[in-house]
DNA sequence: CACGGACAGGGTACTCAGTTCCTAGTCACT
DNA sequence: AGTGACTAGGAACTGAGTACCCTGTCCGTG
């Protein structure tokens, strides 16, 4: 009794739509047979969401705000910025991984039902354009600036929805941050600029000389890797 | 009295439904608003588009059928991937450029309606599935080549997306072929392999060495700029 | 010419998501 | 008790999308 004194009238609506829509498919199911199920008025359920979709993804809003108060904090701005997006993304995947079993069962709903799909990819969107946002005023200053941060934001969120639908697809076996890491780690070898900051350690002269030898028929990659490796 | 025997109903009622939601707006306008003035039975309406978002973008369809036969093409196997699905978004823009004033004022549209945006996501992301589907099959052999491929095709569309946009902001006024060669080139100077048909020529050995120098600080990109001319 | 099927278009009635407006209960603070 | 603010419920409405059926026309064949 010490837990639960009051489920809230929110978090019933969500179990009751997942469970409907699990046993009897997204488009089967009414705003009325939600409703009736949780035992509250219909009116009550468009109070709390917006859409029949948004009741499936019930923490985005949450998570999207947490995402922007991350990126606004100063503290921040010390990082690369390809680092300190791709540390953004990571707080889309802990809440997915904060709660396994429900991720795993929307994403196999959200598999199926092509409104959810839809959906989903809006709320996906919004998380790209806050990193992108993010990266156009780092990269003001840069030629290029705003391409380049439309399209590394792009490459961010590919980046980790690549690893985040691995982690669902396994049944949330396997480990989602080694994933993540490895995802987002192949975007920042290319992307980033860490020898930016580089300097502060001060025993590294600024003007340093880097030697890349490659054999001809090198992928890029392994360039980039090489060269990534000497200069870090 | 040569050039328009008879104007297909798919046309007439594009034409309406565009008239009416620049006129009083997209939510105002009724699908009975549009079938009245374009002269045609409500169900006619439900019988050429799926849905009322989607008479707004009514050329989408062909143009991911024409993207997908290019693709699917075996003459462009010999071509490097990443140029090969940088084409293929260049036939996107080709629809766009086909019809200016059309895609200036859909573009104003979209800006504004919130569903038009979400309808148009699900459009871009179909083409960027079919990117990503190509890449996956040509980097089939390659470590990590289902993340390589879905993070390029990301870029790319961010690319391309870029370049668009910009065009339409400009009033298509610019040049949009320069325009989205620029940013395309940003993503191939990046991730392309060219080097990888390198050799057909036959008189550079294949065992060349190539030795990239770069200042500590230089930006990754210009390492990559550098490299990438070295072994073209 | 008669018949009969295939097909493009139109009309009617229905379901259901989402909105608007109104009512009722319930705290909290005087 | 009174009052204001907040939360929930309910009834009625709009409009997108669907199911079903009707109509005319354009074919072929007998």
């Amino acid at each position: 009794m010490t837990s639960a004194p009051k489920p809230p009238m929110r978090d019933t609506l969500v179990a009751a739509a997942l469970q409907l829509f699990t046993e009897h498919g997204f488009e089967q199911t009414t705003v009325d047979d939600i409703v009736a199920l949780a035992g509250v008025g219909r009116r009550s359920f468009f109070r709390y969401f917006p859409s029949k979709e948004s009741v499936v993804f019930p923490d985005h809003e949450g998570c999207l705000r947490e995402m922007t108060e991350f990126l606004a904090d100063p503290e921040g701005d010390a990082a690369d910025p390809v680092d300190r997006v791709g540390d953004a993304a990571r707080l889309v995947l802990r809440m997915y991984t904060g709660d396994p079993e429900f991720s795993v069962r929307r994403y196999e709903l959200t598999r199926q039902v092509p409104a959810l799909r839809s959906h989903e990819l809006s709320v996906v969107r919004r998380y790209e354009r806050t990193l992108a946002n993010y990266l156009r005023a780092r990269f003001a200053a840069r030629p290029d600036g705003r391409l380049r941060a439309d399209v590394i934001a792009a490459a961010v969120v590919a980046a980790h929805n690549h690893a985040l639908r691995t982690w669902l697809r396994s049944g949330a076996t396997i480990d989602p941050d080694a994933e993540v890491d490895r995802a987002l780690q192949y975007v920042t070898a290319t992307w980033s600029d860490r020898e930016d900051r580089e300097p502060e350690g001060g025993d590294a002269p600024d003007d340093d000389v880097v030697v890349m030898v490659a054999r001809r028929g090198t992928p890029m990659w392994r360039v980039v890797q090489g060269v990534q490796g000497v200069l870090e």
